[in-house]
DNA sequence: GAGCGATATATTCTATAGATTCCTGATGGC
DNA sequence: GCCATCAGGAATCTATAGAATATATCGCTC
């Protein structure tokens, strides 16, 4: 697809990987030299990924000190949620308008893709990410305020990385298939407040589900197994 | 004030200044080199400065390509006032629940503030923006949600500019000073949804506004005195 | 002779290495 | 105990070399 191939672009895309497998956890300094010797290439590319990835959220860069892993703490979660409750009505409104019968076609069978997936892979975040994806997906598909979907999608990676690493609730995942049936039936029904209304409880929902997950992991100090931070030992520093 | 003295920083500033004044116009190439020479730098504090304007919506920017100055045509402008009108209201509602009684005679004065300019001053636009920000800038003093702010500020400096070059109509500025003031009242008596109402009254006002100007423009080839291009002769190229 | 495709050239972005500037923390003087 | 000065380290900038892309020319086919 983009074939970016620019060795910026590589040390960016490994750079992501690596912040989001928690290689580099939140917090950890990113030293452009260091990063220069780990992904062999010069300071300049690396300089160049970090300025992608401040874009990205994922990095928070001071002049002249350096840059660092972002820090996902409740407040940052509750911004970004409180970011998409306000701009998703915007595309769940528009579709509403412009969706075919095919569109809805296919949005029923994605929906459906979520709701087999939840049934038979329901503690499989990647699974459950991915349809969930498609899902919204075809939504924004001909939207045509490409502004939205920039701000929607910039901290879309981070807070899903962090997500990933966070408990599964069964019960969320059954709301989460339900809330996607009720939105369906509300776009079919061209009925744009409705479904805008679920779109908002959708997002204030798994806002709060992580929240909440984030506060459990924080009292307890359990961990899911998958996606642990691998070796640490990978980096030079700690 | 910020003291960003480096280099990039200072060319960020010049080049957003230049794109600002009309001297680097929409859709003029931004060629590494060139500005370089322009700003007597090399072409590294060149190429972030590129980044940063980037990232603040100026530049829009393609590998290998090089990176052009953006242009700013309906549907952006459409684009960025529909995110506006999403956003705005998260920081009004809250605004409502926080504001002290010293806030609200503030805000108050800072109304009439912008209602003198509007009297006196009708045909200014840069003063009465001055006065337009105070007043808005208020209510964001102690707002939490800084990823919001930051995408309200994102593309704010750039729609400014071109919304600078455009004409003024005196019945529009009293409609703001009536807003304004609608507006204060519903934050006084702490109706939240009234006052969001109002906000997205008024930026979709201010929204509808800026593009009947842009038309108007467009189709009389009409063009506001001040702050025209100056002179393009300062680029080597055209 | 006109249109199309391939190669060659020119332009511009991209990357490297070394020099410079700036920030931070530590040491010594007041 | 507090402020100024200095050393170490890291980010930033310059100059130059290396890729990638766009443009123009030439030759071929129809």
């Amino acid at each position: 697809m983009s074939k970016n191939s620019s060795l910026s672009h590589r040390v960016t895309n490994d750079l992501r990987r690596d912040i989001v497998a928690g290689i580099l956890p939140p917090g950890a300094w990113l030293k452009t030299e260091e990063l220069a010797a780990r992904y062999a290439v010069s300071a300049n590319p690396v300089r160049e990924a970090l300025w992608r990835l401040q874009g990205e959220g994922f990095v928070v860069a001071n002049p002249n000190q350096g840059a660092r892993v972002r820090m996902v703490d409740d407040d940052f979660v509750r911004n970004i949620f409180e970011l998409r409750e306000a701009i998703e009505p915007i595309f769940v409104r528009r579709f509403c308008q412009r969706a075919t019968p095919e569109d809805l076609d296919r949005l029923r069978a994605a929906a459906a893709d979520f709701a087999t997936v939840a049934r038979e892979q329901p503690t499989d975040f990647d699974a459950l990410d991915a349809a969930n994806r498609d899902f919204h997906s075809i939504m924004l598909e001909g939207e045509i305020n490409v502004q939205a979907i920039e701000v929607m999608q910039r901290y879309a990676g981070l807070i899903n990385a962090t997500r990933a690493k966070l408990p599964i609730m069964p019960s969320r995942v059954r709301q989460r298939v339900a809330q996607h049936t009720e939105m369906v039936e509300a776009i079919v029904a061209a009925d744009a407040d409705a479904a805008a209304r679920v779109a908002v409880d959708h997002i204030r929902a798994a806002g709060e589900d992580m929240l909440s997950q984030m506060r459990q992991v924080r009292l307890t100090g359990s961990r899911v197994a998958r996606n642990q931070p691998a070796r640490k030992d990978d980096l030079p520093a700690g």
